[in-house]
DNA sequence: CTAGGGTTAG
């Protein structure tokens, strides 16, 4: 002890203890507080509940409750002063959970809490999202009386509004006999907040005729509610309408309005916005800058975006998770990468959200496998991955067929409770899909508790991916007997289900339901669907002139379906008209020319066979290894097909054998044994067509040859549909692969990959 | 004892 320490012990000597709780009440220093305990306890009046009360207190102003616990516990009867200090402390230090330990103990010391106590147990309530604890304190607070005092009913509504009950919350708030300033505006932005864009207006217009004179907190909790839903436009028009009335905008209103004005990329009000920052100085706030690098972003001004980045002096990372956000979002993945790696070496402690939007920049862009190496270091570097992470990172998985990590995934998402999450349970649905895995994806459906749309569609696809269309109608119909309304990808699964089912009725009930009974304009890719459904069952003709009453020009998914089902059904006219289009909208996708020439093929037609591979050569898809080997895949085509009883087929297996020839004396290996023996040369482009069903056998068969290591194949293209490389997936149990083929999964996301398409 | 408002990842 220090000699001054002993002074002070001294000098307390010589007062009376009542001088001495007076003279150092507002203490906040915990050796004066011990302190006085010891003198406490010299003078003898540690069983005095008053003097100990005091001293309790002094130890809750320091921060010590194990202190004032300690103490508490030792007074042989306490009253409502011992327990008030440690309530309102603990309630304000957000200790929830310790407020309502002391609160339930305060109760059964039989000691009735006064209406100070009361708003801090309901706070706490509030805190901890504990609805049903916060109504038996309403209730209590009812029964004794103690609810009629406007603190506690104010506190109410605030503990309503943040369990989400918004119905309590009115209830309560339409009941008070004064209605005051602050429940009215956590009232009106708790209905903000959720998207009630109706109620936040109707309370929040309720301000005249209540008498309250909103302010500025009111106007700013208006425009974060809606922000934080993704109600844009309102969030705005109530920043509009702020300014308007003569209130100036702060820095809280700019940062939850420039998120808003992102998502409606209006970027001429964002640059206004950007000006009347500069013009009150609030560009060093660092939410400003981490919104205004967000606005860019969303505004695709990529350049502003960095210039606003490199214009600030202190490093702060939510402006660092915005613009990798932004570069990301704007397609820069390796942009996005590099500022990531630059920041990991300086030693920038990343949270979750720069690993998160990392990783999910990767599995957005086709950097699977970079986004499961991230999501590695991101454990290395031990950060908590939350339900975010988690669905950015299965699309990874799915992907590439990365069956195993996306199992571990699940596993992971078990383990931490992040399985009920809707966006993770969509992801594993999804990802379980893409792995062949559908009776998966049907369980971890079925035992969702919460199920919203993104949920409902990932299964109905999932379904429709695998051909069974079937289930995918019963999903769409279950959907909506439970009450969710359908979207636009709803339809395009279901569209797909009913086109490879050979649903033609069916499929166009839906169809024309979309708008009539939806309200929902068919899109590109539902008439994509809609040549395809009508072009498998042969009705070329009609698939044709359904194409011409479109109300927007047919993309090339629409004519790839035309073609794929021109080669089905072996149509040359219709067929080259469809090509002739495909050729000049995508001139270099290969799978255009081979279905054109497997058409000819077909019709026994090699002179066009010819001009095709001519005409691939010209526009450059001559380097492609798979160009030279067009009649072979012709050749498996037709073999696969199976087509014995075509008509010309004698013809067409005599010009096979000459092309076989041609090719064993050019050193080409052919037959069936082609396909085994090719796999083994390294680094081989291996393109595979043929009709799905016999292409998913042989692909089976090679996969579970023992002989073929597959693994050496670096790029694998199959055209098939989706049965065939699902099948293929599969036959892979237990076994790691990776395909890469951002095109495949580009179709599959479009919902039209059909009989055939090319991917 | 004095309540209500801010950025970034799906």
């Amino acid at each position: 002890m220090s000699v001054r320490q002993v002074q002070t012990l001294r000098a307390f000597d010589n007062l009376n203890s009542n001088s001495i709780l007076t003279l150092i009440t507002k203490s906040t220093s915990i050796s004066q507080t011990q302190q006085v305990h010891a003198h406490i306890l010299k003078t003898g009046h540690s069983n005095d509940t008053y003097f100990t009360n005091n001293l309790l207190s002094l130890y809750v102003n320091c921060q010590r409750f194990t202190d004032a616990e300690s103490l508490l516990h030792s007074l042989p009867n306490p009253n409502i002063f011992s327990f008030k200090a440690l309530i309102h402390a603990s309630s304000k230090s957000n200790l929830f959970s310790y407020t309502l330990v002391l609160f339930s103990r305060l109760i059964s010391a039989c000691i009735l809490p006064d209406v100070h106590i009361l708003p801090s147990a309901i706070k706490a309530c509030a805190g901890l999202s504990a609805v049903e604890v916060g109504k038996q304190v309403h209730g209590f607070g009812l029964t004794t009386g103690l609810a009629l005092d406007s603190f506690v009913e104010a506190s109410l509504v605030h503990m309503y509004v943040k369990c989400n009950q918004l119905k309590c919350a009115r209830k309560m708030f339409d009941k008070m006999l004064e209605p005051d300033l602050v429940s009215w505006s956590a009232l009106a932005s708790g209905y903000a907040k959720r998207g009630d864009v109706v109620n936040a207006k109707l309370v929040f217009d309720q301000a005249g005729k209540l008498g309250i004179e909103p302010n500025l907190v009111s106007w700013n909790g208006m425009i974060a509610g809606f922000n934080q839903r993704g109600c844009y436009s309102e969030a705005v028009l109530m920043f509009l309408r702020m300014n308007s009335v003569g209130f100036s905008s702060d820095g809280t209103s700019i940062s939850s309005v420039l998120p808003s004005i992102g998502g409606l990329e209006d970027l001429k009000m964002g640059v206004q916005v950007h000006c009347y920052v500069i013009k009150m100085g609030l560009e060093c706030d660092i939410c400003i800058i981490s919104a205004l690098i967000d606005m860019y972003g969303k505004c695709r001004c990529t350049l502003e975006m960095s210039r606003v980045f490199e214009g600030e002096e202190e490093m702060d990372l939510g402006a660092f998770n915005a613009l990798v956000a932004g570069l990301s979002r704007n397609g820069l993945v390796d942009e996005a990468f590099k500022v990531f790696k630059k920041f990991k070496r300086k030693g920038t402690e990343l949270n979750v959200v720069s690993w998160t939007s990392m990783i999910g920049s990767c599995s957005q862009h086709g950097k699977d496998l970079e986004a499961l190496e991230i999501f590695r270091e991101m454990q290395l570097a031990r950060v908590m991955p939350n339900s975010v992470t988690i669905s950015c990172l299965l699309p990874a998985c799915g992907n590439i067929a990365a069956l195993v990590h996306g199992k571990a995934t699940h596993c992971f998402s078990l383990r931490n409770c992040f399985s009920d999450d809707v966006y993770v349970g969509s992801a594993l649905i999804d990802m379980y899909a893409n792995c062949g895995r559908i009776q998966v994806a049907r369980v971890v459906f079925d035992r969702m508790s919460i199920r919203n749309l993104v949920c409902w569609n990932a299964m109905t696809s999932g379904y429709a991916m695998h051909g069974k269309a079937m289930e995918a109608i019963e999903i769409f119909e279950l959907m909506q007997r439970s009450g969710q309304k359908p979207d636009f990808i709803s339809f395009t699964s279901v569209l797909s289900a009913c086109s490879q089912a050979g649903l033609i009725e069916q499929g166009q009930d839906y169809f024309y339901s979309m708008s009539r009974v939806h309200g929902l304009e068919a899109r590109v890719e539902h008439y994509a669907c809609m040549v395809s459904l009508l072009g498998r069952a042969g009705k070329l003709k009609e698939a044709y002139n359904m194409m011409s009453t479109m109300p927007v020009e047919p993309d090339a998914c629409v004519w790839g379906a035309l073609l794929s089902s021109c080669r089905l059904h072996r149509n040359t006219s219709l067929g080259e008209i469809a090509a002739c289009k495909l050729f000049e909208l995508e001139p270099k996708n290969p799978g255009n020319y081979i279905l054109l020439s497997n058409i000819y093929a077909s019709n026994n037609r090699w002179k066009e066979v010819d001009r095709v591979r001519d005409r691939m050569k010209y526009v450059g898809l001559s380097k492609n290894p798979g160009c030279s080997w067009i009649e072979i895949k012709n050749k498996v085509h037709m073999l696969l097909a199976g087509d014995d009883l075509h008509p010309q087929m004698p013809q067409i297996m005599e010009k096979l054998r000459k092309f076989s020839m041609d090719m064993k004396n050019s050193g080409v290996s052919h037959d069936m044994d082609f396909v085994l023996q090719d796999v083994e040369e390294q680094d081989k482009e291996l393109i595979l067509c043929g009709h799905s069903e016999k292409l998913a056998v042989v692909l089976g068969i090679l996969n579970t040859n023992p002989g073929t290591p597959l693994s050496v194949i670096k790029n694998l293209r199959i055209c098939g549909d989706c049965h065939s490389f699902i099948k293929f997936i599969s036959s892979f149990e237990g076994r790691e692969i990776y395909v890469r083929d951002a095109n495949r999964f580009h179709h599959f996301k479009e919902g039209v990959c059909s009989c055939g398409d090319y991917w």
